[in-house]
DNA sequence: CGTCTTTGACCTGCGC
DNA sequence: GCGCAGGTCAAAGACG
């Protein structure tokens, strides 16, 4: 969970299920527009069918979900709160100085020195706030990053520019450790991709490889591997869009301790697999989300404890909260698989993030 | 034979 | 407008 999020006085999730999410441009329509409806139904009390009928009964079950949801997702984002300032006291308390890991991350991933947009788009996704995928949010930019840039387009007066950069899909970025004689730019997160390009760019003497999924044809989710510049032990994934389909069906076990045998293939067969978008398994020590590896575990480990109600510093009991968390972790990802949920997620926050975001024009 | 990868050509956007 | 660089297309070849 974000905390920027968490910060926020109010975030009571009003999801709005089966509702597309309302921008604040939008607002004023959306609020006209189902006035009109409501008028329409109105005008015509004898149209109502047992259809509708069922509809509304739908409706009104969905609701109760939709509050029970909300409920939920409260008690989780106070719990994962309180984790979080314990932890924060935690660290403190220990005076360790451990600043941010600096590896390669930084200067490992050279942005395009021409295009501007996606060079700021990717300063946005590594942005320290940027969205745990694992939450479902799909390493989408922080919304506070997302509000300064907007922030500056407007500033800049190239509306043409901000248009296009709110059309970008989202980026994350996943760093694989490869081994440097192993030639193939494969990096396997689940998904079945189709290689569709390479280029060797400038700044980057290994080619870069060009993936687009391939297990729904209308999958919109592209891929870009490149080795970094700096180590190329890493391979550097750069996945922009989401993927508007399930995961694929997991492979036969023997895949997930895939040798050098399966380069050939291996994007195309994978192993059971984390979403690309979601963060890597724990049985995937090798893949590393770049941005804050640490955080990560540590917010994992605090969403686990906060869903499974234990608090994080009891060290005692290991298995028993080992099998907890797992149980909790498992849920997550059950949740955050359901596209609907996603969905519903996905509008409530971004609608509230929209409205609570401090560069409201 | 169907699918996938390779790779040169082409397209597009950006800076000068 | 031109040149450069990244991104994409599509024909040809490889592979199972």
């Amino acid at each position: 969970m974000d905390p920027w999020i968490s910060s926020q006085p109010s975030l009571s999730l009003d999801l709005h299920v089966g509702l597309p999410p309302l921008s604040r441009h939008q607002a004023p329509l959306a609020l006209a527009k189902p006035k009109v409806l409501v008028e329409e139904n109105f005008l015509q009390p004898l149209k109502k069918e047992p259809e509708v009928a069922a509809l509304e009964t739908e409706l009104q079950r969905m609701s109760e979900e939709n509050r029970c949801l909300a409920e939920a997702l409260t008690a989780v984002a106070a719990k994962y709160e309180a984790l979080r300032s314990q932890y924060t006291q935690m660290v403190a308390a220990g005076a360790t100085t451990t600043g941010p890991s600096s590896t390669s991350e930084g200067g490992s991933v050279s942005p395009s020195r021409k295009r501007k947009t996606s060079e700021s788009l990717d300063t946005v996704a590594a942005a320290p706030g940027a969205q745990h995928p694992q939450y479902g949010l799909h390493g989408g930019p922080h919304p506070g990053a997302a509000a300064a840039a907007d922030q500056t387009e407007c500033t800049s007066g190239e509306p043409c520019k901000r248009i296009r950069e709110e059309c970008k899909p989202k980026v994350s970025k996943l760093y694989v450790h490869a081994d440097p004689s192993d030639l193939s730019l494969v990096v396997k997160d689940g998904y079945q991709w189709r290689k569709y390009g390479q280029k060797v760019t400038k700044d980057n003497p290994c080619p870069r490889a060009y993936f687009r999924c391939s297990f729904a044809p209308a999958c919109p989710v592209k891929k870009k591997v490149q080795r970094s510049a700096d180590d190329n032990t890493i391979l550097v994934a750069t996945y922009e869009g989401e993927h508007n389909h399930g995961q694929p069906p997991p492979a036969p076990a023997q895949q997930a301790h895939d040798g050098p045998g399966a380069s050939k293939n291996a994007a195309a067969k994978p192993p059971s697999p984390p979403r690309p978008a979601a963060p890597p398994a724990p049985h995937h020590p090798q893949l590393h989300h770049h941005h804050h590896h640490h955080q990560q575990q540590q917010q994992q480990q605090d969403v686990a404890a906060a869903m499974s109600g234990e608090p994080v510093g009891a060290a005692a009991a290991a298995t028993s909260e080992l099998i907890r968390r797992n149980l909790a972790e498992h849920m997550a990802m059950t949740l955050t698989r359901d596209p609907s949920f996603k969905a519903a997620l996905v509008s409530a926050l971004s609608g509230r993030i929209l409205e609570l975001s401090p560069t409201k024009e």
